[in-house]
Formats: C-alpha cells, sequence, structure tokens
DNA sequence: ATATATTCGGATAATATTGTCCGAAATAGA
DNA sequence: TCTATTTCGGACAATATTATCCGAATATAT
C-alpha cells in the first residue's frame, strides 16, 4: 500500500507527536529505536517531513524532532502520505493509466473509486493527536 | 497501490477474458499492444498467471492465450493480485508491522480495517467477466 | 521431416527504492 | 572560545523491481 518510507514516516511522525503531547523532544536515535527502523535511513525522511512543516527539527546539543502542541489537531495523515509517496495512491488509476476519468474509464474505475475515496477521507481526516492519543494510553503500539 | 507487474497483469487477464469472451485467442505480441506494456515483461507475467490457472498458455503456430468460457465467472480480481503481488495489501499492517492484530494494534489499525476489508471485498467480488463486459461494449479502455 | 510460429525459462541489464557513510553546519554548554 | 552533540546533505552501496535478450521447447502446417 504505502512504500517502506512513508510507513517510517507515519510511525515517526506519530512518535514524535506521542513524546510532544507530553513536552518531550525526541532524537534521531530515539525515534529509530523507538519505531525499529533503519536510523540513516530514518534520517532522510525526517529532513523530508521537516521541509514539509510535518516535523520541526533542531540542531545541536538537546536538539532533535518535536510537532507544536497547536499543530498536533492540524497535521493529518494525508500530509505525510503526499509528502513522502505522493498522491497517485488516492488520486491515481488503479491500473496506472495515465488518463482514466469518469469520461474515459479504466475497467475497474467505478470499483476502486470508492475505495480510493474510502482513503483519501480516511487519511485526510485523521490527525495525529488521535493517533498518538492511543499510543500515550498503551493501546498501540509502534513496534514488534 | 499495485506494482506495476499486478497492474499488468490485471490489464492483460481482462484483454485476454475480452477476447475469450468472443471465442478468441490471442498472443503475447497482441497483449503487449493492446495494454501497451513491454512485451517480454508481460510474458513473464503471463507465464505466472498461466502457472496459477488464470489463464490458459497454449504454445506453438496460432498458439497464444485464452480463458475458458466458463472459467470467466470463477477468476475474480483477488486471485491475480494474489499471484502477483501476494496478500499484504488487503491482508497486512498498513505500517508493516508484523504483528499487527487486535489485541496489538498499531497507531491506525481500526482506521485502516475498513479501507482494507472494503478493497479485499472489492477483489473478492469482481469477476472478469463483469469488466471483460465493459470493455467489449466499448464502455471501458486499457489503455491511453 | 522440415520450417515456422509461438510460449517457456534462464541470464542479464536498467532503474527505483532502500539503506549506509561521512564530513559540514548549527548550537548548547563548559 | 572550545568541545561535544545533534541534524543536514551529498555521495555511495545494496537490494528489489522492472525490463530485455536469447536459446530451448512445443506444436502447427506444409
Amino acid at each position: 500500500m504505502f512504500s517502506k518510507a512513508c510507513q517510517y514516516g507515519i510511525k515517526a511522525t506519530l512518535h514524535i507527536a506521542e513524546q510532544s503531547s507530553q513536552g518531550k523532544r525526541v532524537s534521531l536515535k530515539g525515534i529509530a529505536k523507538a519505531i525499529d527502523s533503519p536510523e540513516a535511513f530514518t534520517a532522510k525522511i525526517l529532513q523530508l517531513l521537516a521541509k514539509n512543516n510535518i516535523v520541526n527539527s533542531i540542531k545541536g546539543p538537546s536538539g532533535g524532532f518535536e510537532i507544536a502542541e497547536s499543530d498536533l489537531d492540524n497535521i493529518r495523515l494525508i500530509q505525510i502520505v503526499t509528502a513522502i509517496d505522493g498522491d497517485q495512491i488516492f488520486n491515481g488509476c488503479g491500473l496506472g493509466l495515465k488518463k482514466c476519468d469518469e469520461n474515459n474509464p479504466c475497467p475497474v474505475h467505478e470499483k476502486f473509486k470508492s475505495v480510493r475515496d474510502d482513503l483519501k477521507n480516511m487519511l485526510a481526516t485523521t490527525n495525529i493527536r488521535e493517533l498518538a492519543a492511543g499510543l500515550n494510553a498503551g493501546n498501540t503500539y509502534l513496534r514488534v
């Protein structure tokens, strides 16, 4: 469904959100450990997330990554997915056709439309505070 | 969503289904042209589909690929997707966790579950006769 | 039998994705 | 100011996916 980079990106963002909601800043090392991901590769993804204003990065000692309290409601899954994988997954044709639309549909156009729209709607309405809350409560997990 | 191989596989199967429903057998060359795919790569995918009893292959002059009339109702999209991409997309965790389930859910488990189940249900209930009919009627397209 | 048309299957190549390494830049604290 | 800690960014490496090539196997028709 999503690329590995995107999966790491979502997990990293959620871990940062969880920690930020407790007022804690977290380092690359801490993130990689928390989400069980390769550190250097995760660093690349975090750079991308930072450029897209999804997370905030602070250099230097006691630096790391955080998300402003006020952003936890605004940041939604769709922003992470779009930043890393693009919008093909919920906007593109299921069979990869360039010009597939209502007037020129591929054979699975209608069938896929509802699935794609559901996915897009879910991603667009789910904010990270909600997901971080489950982590904080110990009801959900980011590894194993 | 699906790999390119899988997209080619679905398109190839639908083209064969369309032709088979008209009693016509079709060659690799014809398929690659009809679905605008690289011929040699398409050949590999067709071998895989043949091994999985999704299409029937006939060697020699006037050979090619076909699907028995009686199979058009039985063959569903889920078989093609499973044969080529596996079941991770509709059975696996959205974040790639190995052991993500009701008792040990990832943060997006519930949200993804409905999307995944919708997708799986759609793939499991859509047979290729139905999709081939749209092609035959000229209502849907496999290229451009 | 022979020539021809076709799929099969193994080897190889090109490209994309995933992952690593390391020096540069920034910044906090001594 | 100096040192240590951290992210940044570019180059590189490994792996997976996509794509190509070509001889072998098979079957048809002459």
